[in-house]
RNA sequence: GGAGGGAUGGCCGAGUGGUUCAAGGCGCCUGUCUUGAAAACAGGUGUGGGGCAACCCACCGUGGGUUCGAAUCCCACUCCUUCCGCCA
């Protein structure tokens, strides 16, 4: 969420920037229409609360019946006024929230101007497609030839765009799980465990509602939705608080199911475990001071490199232009990893710095050393990495000519002797 | 699921309708004193909003209600806790 008095002195900035994701900008008049509203009521009826106050004072000390009971007629009155304006500076104030919760982040200023996903630029490349001297096979001939990606179970148990991980199949995804949380507590990071079902609070606060609820799971009955991404539980954890600055930077790192609902158009991605409605990632979660999310993103980024280095894979890292830029990022760099079988580039981190925009929405500030009114952090995240494409990485790129796949190096003291997938 | 107890400022804790709309203590900051520190003493010390400012308004778990006036009374809810029951 954008700073309402930023909107209110620099209507400009906020329109050019909705300008550069391809957004209506007339959104920014409405929140100014609805901010005037807003303090014209405010006004009203903080000068009646006044008079009250003072009145009611008065009244307590007041001796003669007959007075004392004029006053208190006049008060009748002035308290109706007051309970009507109230109401109506209620639903001022949450016509105002809603208008500024739909309006995006703003985009650094070296964020490509683009329409979408093919003006991301490439930034680097590293390593070199391996060659194969035999017929390269996609993820899902390989897995369902060797029996540890079972198409069939996930469609009997919850229809299309589910599967079963079978055997070594599982137990290669559970040790990737395993060894990138070691690895980002290397890297520095604290490992948390975290529900996987939140109140709708802190989906808002996050920045997923009320933007994305279609894209949520919820249950009918209790305020429980499913989490998308790790992110929503880790930027919960200090909603409402203020952080000391010499507790920061915080970094945490946590593994959880993501539950996506996905508007998925029928036939695109449908092959292999691409995309799905349940996938698990392992996410990289900063909490920093505003001088520190520059350099705290780049390290984001160097931490979800080397995990793609380690496991020996060839990938590439874009600076997302603005068409892609997602809502509540002011700027995503995004890690793909060159899949030999299904021939493409697959997403398989998004590291993004969000400014201050997540912590406004979620009132997470911290108090400067010097002793200054507490400011909001800065929030940054990144996958590290997502399983399921990570998966289909290794899978392909491990793969030999026999149709076993070999274990990657960092993987084998996770997978408890065995070095080679074998059907 | 049943019965009881509880939720107050960074922390502890007083406060059952107004004359200080948060006492007192701890912690923290500043000053005095001191060679320095400690102690002692004095003052200060929450968050958000509105206003150019003086200043004003709101907030005592959350949401409603009663009242001229609510931390205080009423209703509902949430969470914590004790005991009982059930349970992986």
């Amino acid at each position: 969420m954008l700073d309402i008095k930023l909107i209110r002195e620099n209507p400009e900035l906020i329109r050019e920037s909705m300008h550069k994701r391809q957004m209506d900008p007339s959104q920014v008049d409405e929140v100014l229409r609805l901010d005037e509203k807003r303090r014209a009521l405010i006004l009203d009826v903080e000068v009646k609360r006044s008079e009250r106050n003072s009145v009611s004072k008065e009244i307590s000390r007041m001796k003669d019946p007959d007075e004392r009971n004029i006053k208190i007629e006049a008060m009748r009155l002035l308290g109706d006024e007051i309970s009507a304006l109230d109401e109506k500076l209620r639903a001022a104030e949450q016509a105002l929230t809603a208008a500024v919760a739909v309006i995006p982040n703003i985009p650094d200023d070296d964020v490509p101007i683009g329409v979408d996903d093919k003006d991301n630029i490439v930034i680097r490349q590293v390593g070199t497609p391996r060659s194969f001297d035999f017929e390269v096979k996609p993820h899902w001939d390989l897995g369902t030839a060797l029996g540890i990606i079972d198409f069939e179970g996930g469609v009997k148990l919850s229809g299309s765009r589910f599967y079963v991980l079978s055997g070594v199949g599982a137990r290669l995804q559970r040790a990737l799980i395993s060894w990138m949380l070691d690895q980002h507590i290397r890297q520095g990071y604290l490992e948390k465990y975290t529900p996987w079902m939140v109140h709708a609070e802190v989906l808002f606060g996050a920045g997923q509602l009320p933007k994305f609820e279609e894209n949520l799971y919820h249950d009918h009955l209790e305020d429980f939705w499913m989490v998308p991404t790790a992110e929503v539980p880790l930027t919960g954890l200090h909603m409402g608080e203020i952080l000391d600055e010499s507790e920061l930077p915080i970094n945490y790192t946590a593994y959880t199911a993501c539950f996506r609902r996905e508007k998925m158009s029928a036939g695109r991605d449908v092959r292999g475990i691409k995309r799905g409605h349940q996938f698990d990632k392992v996410e990289m979660y900063k909490f920093c001071l505003p001088a520190q999310s520059k350099d705290e993103h780049q390290k984001m980024i160097a931490d979800a490199e080397q995990t793609c280095a380690e496991l020996g894979l060839t990938y590439r890292v874009l600076l997302q232009s603005t068409g892609d830029l997602s809502f509540g990022a002011h700027k995503t760099y995004d890690i793909e990893v060159w899949a030999p079988g299904c021939q493409e580039w697959l997403e398989v981190s998004s590291i993004s710095n969000i400014g201050d925009f997540q912590a406004r929405r979620a009132n997470i500030k911290y108090r400067p050393a010097d002793g200054g009114k507490p400011e909001f952090v800065h929030t940054l995240n990144g996958s590290g990495l997502g399983l399921p494409r990570t998966l289909i990485a290794v899978l392909e790129n491990y793969q030999q000519a026999d149709g076993s796949v070999v274990i990657p190096e960092v993987l084998k003291p996770f997978m408890g002797g065995i070095e080679v997938i074998r059907a």
